[in-house]
DNA sequence: CTTTGTGAACAGTTTCACAGCC
DNA sequence: GGCTGTGAAACTGTTCACAAAG
């Protein structure tokens, strides 16, 4: 078994769509925001806008959580911080480990959007001892060699893997056989987790793959390949033509 | 004006899924560790397994780009990995900006797979002066002041934002403004860019978040969940409480 | 035989549009 | 009037299962 996959929520649980479930910290995100400026409530319409999405979307969300509603008004703001945060989990605590201290690993113990979540950094661990004191955030590194004990000691569910490629699956199996049941991957890898771990991968480069394959198309209008790459200056260079302000362009049929 | 969207495929191009694009990098990546090796050819089933997807699924990926794979044999490595580049648009030269150089952007920079494929990091612009001059990945950083001059000068169409998240939206008009069409974004704010320019994100803090819903679902479930998964160890944690034994259902919040 | 390529069934997601409540 | 909540429709993505090709 244990074939890596990145495996699904699987979860029979109560019916949150996953895709609902992935917007979830994106309305939390904006209503954070609209509850330090005091403001009481807000509509889907409102809301919506300030997540960037559509808010029939978002209506159709918040349906599944409940009706946390008021029509002819819209949500109360505070309340509706409170129950996404609880459907998130994140009224409690989640004790994090953090393996692999480079740039990246710094750059993720230093992110203050963790710790103002549930999130709390336990500990960073590295295996190069010459890191070993050095404190990094504000926490001393800690080698490798404690990785089981740290995650005992800690209760730590949840560990994040910002090594090298190559150190990445074995960091990934001592994590899961000391008791990690989520992961989040920064290196480019595919990992083999057992069933029932959750692994959730972040790969910088597959990302400006993504934005290559659109900006070869928008190019392809007219002046193809060119050594030069990309015809700066006036953004309004070859719009496809046409379209207004929300609207998007339609999926053209096939001929 | 069009609230910042993940992207948006749209244009009347081939008919490529955005899934299936999104899932190219990462056979790419496969197949290029296959041609290390000197792996001739592969079969669907084996290249499913080294990227984590399950074979059915990649052969109709591959059936968008036309038909490379030999019935009986499998595909061949070398051909594939030339189609899926230059499906990719990664056949020819990206020069990537990359603003905000803190931890984060210092890690974007030193990340090996952006130069490995296409990509370029062109310049590193930062806003603070005492960082001027100073040599990060072997790039000196630039001042925020040059940031048109260098998109000018480099024809840059990528932009990748490492910023703190008050400076994001600044950043990206300026971007935008001189001429860039595809922002990765790693500020944790919503971007609003004009019609015909892609926006990704990368969030580090969403993904902790998604995480953490599913380890709280967890929690109740894994009573009756081991079919056949596996038990990673006797987890010495506290865990909570446990749960009624034969539900599959957890019902609803335990309050 | 083995393995691809793909129509067709299925599953998940988004959008529409409007009934129902404030 | 304004706005939510939600069925139904439209769309996108995944899986199945098998005919066709080597």
């Amino acid at each position: 078994m244990a074939t890596g996959r990145t495996h699904r929520p699987a979860t029979r649980s109560r019916g949150i769509p996953e895709a609902t479930v992935a917007r979830l910290p994106l309305y939390l995100r904006a209503l954070t925001a609209l509850s330090e400026r005091s403001v009481p409530t807000v509509s889907s319409e409102e809301l919506a806008a300030a997540a960037g999405v559509n808010s029939a979307k978002l209506r159709k969300d918040f349906s599944y959580l409940g009706s946390y509603g008021t029509r002819g008004v819209g949500y109360d703001v505070e309340y509706l911080v409170y129950q996404i945060s609880r459907e998130l989990g994140l009224t409690q605590d989640w004790p994090v480990v953090i393996v692999g201290i480079g740039n990246l690993g710094a750059a993720l113990a230093n992110y203050g959007g963790f710790a103002s979540r549930g999130f709390r950094v336990a500990a960073l661990i590295d295996a190069d001892p010459a890191m070993a004191g050095k404190p990094v955030a504000g926490i001393p590194v800690q080698h490798t060699d404690e990785l089981e004990k740290i995650i005992d000691d800690n209760g730590v569910s949840i560990g994040v893997i910002a090594t090298p490629a190559g150190a990445a699956q074995q960091v990934c199996d001592r994590l899961v056989a000391a008791g990690v049941t989520s992961i989040l991957n920064f290196a480019p890898t595919v990992l083999s987790v057992p069933d029932g771990v959750d692994v959730r991968k972040v790969d910088l480069s597959i990302e400006l793959q993504i934005l290559a394959f659109h900006e070869q198309r928008k190019a392809g209008e007219e002046a193809a390949a060119n050594a030069d790459g990309a015809v700066p200056h006036t953004a309004a260079r070859k719009q496809p033509a046409d379209k207004g302000p929300d609207g998007d362009v339609p999926a053209v049929m096939p001929a």
